[in-house]
DNA sequence: AAATAAAAGTGTACCGGTTCCACTTATTTT
DNA sequence: AAAATAAGTGGAACCGGTACACTTTTATTT
């Protein structure tokens, strides 16, 4: 292990002041002969030299790095928003911080407590709903903070980005409907969540506009984690009159319903039709393929990245800023047209 | 956006020394009177104050944190590796720094020289298989490399953690011998990876174990991204005499390859019987459900973290450390007996 | 050729913590 | 009661860059 040359070290070896080296790693910091310029910049490189981050940073808390304050990265739709948000920051030279909640909201407190003593820039999250104050503390620092896929009602001066889920659940409920099923389940998120009420309120709307009944029993709410989905798909299928099509509504928990499904032998679309919000590549590679809401996943990560890094550049407006991207209905082979037999 | 405090505010506020403050914030780092501790602990609290990462990281670069460089996260073994390995990471209060490469050693350079600069005191990483250079100044400036899932056969002094890959693919094989397959196809990763090496080189094992002709029709490697997976899987089924039966041991393309045999409307597994390298949730959701060989990616994360973090514990032993961890045959529904016909 | 302007380069305070060392004030030891 | 030891606190240098104010060199103008 050599010891690491510092910017001193440089600017001795090429007979320079520590200025000079600084504006070479800065150009158009200041003038700097051509002559000059090359002849530091051989130092540093038979040197080893690379300037600290550390460093740079104390000076001006600068807008070199963003938080990313996800459920979990093992679920497939935040995987793959992880895998667009990092692409986009380091396109724009911007570093990405990776941390997990696990919807602990314990653990939320600890992980934001962390961004704040590193003063990132930026926050791009899925909030679990709590820690209202430290989010607020955050903006008061002067973080920005976008909320993606999910929001906190009672937070509403932070930006959010998200698919339009009322829109979204309307449409997919609305084929199922036009397909003549009439009794339509949908598994949503948490009551709690803008997420699952949004989505419930489009179900809703596309019942009422077909004129179904609306039976209570088959809107269901699960949490983002744990066995709550799977239970959700199965108390649905066991109340008396059970549903002929499903709207999984719930991202996160997709996988977990569609497996209940599978063990229960249920034939889809025969027994029943199915349309997920959930586009990874492996819906369409089941038998049948499924029908989905596809979600711009790099268009949410897209508009995070800006928004997260806006403040930074001068943009903030007052207001906070709303973003809903469309989500594409996939129709697949998942949904059956259902023949009129009463 | 209010002024952020600093410990000299604390310190005048609490009306006491800077180096005081600086105890409270580090126990064990001297003598405070009980008194004191509490009140400047108010004093903290009144103010908001939260010590800058940047600031103490300044003086002693510290094992704070931690990069992360993998191919991709959209992928879901490696969206899962970086899961755990975030976890991991977060019960040691270390944090992690997520970036990716796209396989592209140009970007894997641009990324590698942003951790020097930073300083992380770790890396771990699904190295390209270039950068040889960069990579062997990483671990002269102290830092602590680790490769995991492939490695470097050129760099033999760095940590790696993976899978027996040898050992994985024989079984597979000698799973489908077993069977009564006898034209047993394979794709592996690259010729260039030991991942793809070791594959092939157990998969031979076990065909020669097995008395079976091998054919280098058979053997077919694939970049780890791009249309190569699904190219392989189409010319392996061209062939004059196809395989019965099929390894895919690329794991990075296991969708890819799905989706080609999938859109060809191979039977499986009565036309092919099939045994892949991927036990996502979903493997399991297929029909038929997948036969596969299950990765234990908490075991490759802990095992990662551990040795990411050895150096910086004075645990650093002279010699590389490789861990091969166990990986599991699942037997499920893809893989037929075949009747002998011939 | 003198005057003026622009370019190149230097010295040093500063960012916000940490830590060594010196110093004062209790507490023990003999 | 004097000396030795420990506890509590403060002063200031330091980490490694950045940037401002200023001096020196070179180029341009008339």
């Amino acid at each position: 292990m050599q010891k690491q040359p510092t910017i001193r070290d440089v600017a001795q070896a090429a007979g320079v002041s520590v200025a000079v080296v600084s504006r070479v790693l800065n150009p158009g910091s200041g003038p700097v002969a051509a002559a000059t310029r090359s002849r530091v910049n051989d130092v540093m490189k038979n040197l080893g030299y690379h300037p600290r981050t550390a460093a740079r940073e104390l000076k001006y808390g600068p807008p070199t790095t963003l938080g990313l304050l996800l459920a979990d990265v093992s679920n497939p739709f935040f995987a793959r928003l992880a895998d667009q948000v990092v692409q986009e920051a380091h396109s724009r030279g911007i570093q990405v911080l990776l941390m997990t909640t696990q919807e602990d909201d314990q653990l939320e407190s600890e992980r934001l407590g962390t961004l704040i003593e590193r003063r990132v820039s930026g926050i791009i999250a899925t909030p679990t709903g709590n820690n209202v104050a430290i989010w607020k503390q955050l903006q008061d620092l002067g973080t920005d903070v976008v909320f993606v896929d999910r929001s906190i009602p009672s937070l509403p001066e932070v930006d959010v980005v998200s698919i339009d889920n009322f829109e979204s659940a309307r449409s997919a409920t609305a084929l199922l409907a036009a397909h003549g099923h009439r009794r339509i389940g949908i598994i949503s998120g948490p009551a709690s969540s803008t997420t699952g009420r949004d989505r419930i309120a489009g179900y809703r709307q596309a019942m009422e506009a077909a004129g179904l009944e609306q039976d209570e029993l088959l809107i269901r709410h699960a949490a983002f984690r744990g066995p709550a989905g799977g239970d959700a798909a199965s108390a649905l299928l066991s109340i008396e009159d059970p549903p002929t099509a499903l709207v999984v509504a719930n991202t996160a928990q997709v996988t977990e319903v569609l497996r209940r499904l599978s063990h229960a032998g249920i034939d889809i679309p025969g027994t029943l039709s199915v349309i997920v919000f959930d586009d990874s590549p492996w819906t369409e590679l089941m038998t049948p393929a499924l029908t989905i809401v596809r979600q711009p996943i790099d268009l949410l990560a897209r508009h995070s990245v800006q928004l997260a890094l806006a403040n930074t550049q001068g943009k903030s407006s007052g207001k906070p800023t709303v973003i809903r991207v469309a989500a594409e209905l996939v129709e697949r082979s998942s949904v059956a047209r259902l023949q009129f037999s009463k």
